[in-house]
DNA sequence: TTCGTGATACCC
DNA sequence: GGTATCACGAAC
């Protein structure tokens, strides 16, 4: 479970960090929203490596979004990172996301790859370079975490597979609480 | 609620 | 080559 880790990344002498608060599981070529669904491509090559992988993507024109691989090789399992809770680096994080609010830095898959430095050229890279996977600082009890169905997609809407930590004020909104069709 | 934005994939 | 699609965000 990624939900309570941090991310660290170092680029340029230059570190920030954030705790995961939410997450987004896409299960491979089986789930018909996962971008291995459409079978092996250039761009999603680094979702069939083993767990471990890092596996960025472009979208709408301005956004970079981040998934660790988790499964073993060839299955294509990856966590989408959604949202964190800043801990290191804000200064460096505002000044990449032209604003000061905490609140706001890292509440949103492309936000938090803008706020920690990570694009394109980071896809197919390994955890523990640039980008790190740190422990929870705290484990996150079973009741405090909360599960619901993912953003954003238009297939396998029905899967509760979108994972927040219970009230925390750090997650993705505008979408969050909008109601399946 | 709408619109900007560009990489990718797939179809010619 | 052209174009529809897209796991979004910011401005209205």
């Amino acid at each position: 479970m990624l939900l309570g880790c941090e991310i660290e990344t170092h680029f340029n002498g230059q570190i920030t960090a954030g705790r995961i608060v939410e997450t987004e599981a896409y299960q491979g070529t089986a789930d018909p929203a996962s971008h291995a669904f459409t079978g092996r491509s250039k761009r999603n090559e680094p979702m069939y490596q083993p767990g471990g992988y890092v596996y960025v993507y472009f979208s709408y024109g301005m956004h970079c979004c981040m998934n660790i691989v988790t499964g073993p090789e060839g299955n294509a399992q990856a966590v989408l990172i959604r949202a964190l809770e800043p801990t290191q680096g804000m200064d460096v994080m505002e000044g990449r996301r032209h604003l000061t609010s905490k609140l706001n830095l890292c509440s949103g898959p492309g936000k938090l790859t803008q706020a920690l430095g990570i694009d394109l050229s980071l896809s197919g890279s390994v955890l523990g370079d640039s980008i790190a996977l740190n422990p929870a600082i705290e484990p996150i009890d079973r009741e405090n975490i909360i599960a619901g169905p993912r953003i954003g997609i238009s297939k396998a809407r029905d899967m509760p597979w979108r994972f927040t930590i219970r009230s925390n004020p750090y997650v993705s909104k505008s979408r969050a609480q909008k109601a399946l069709p």
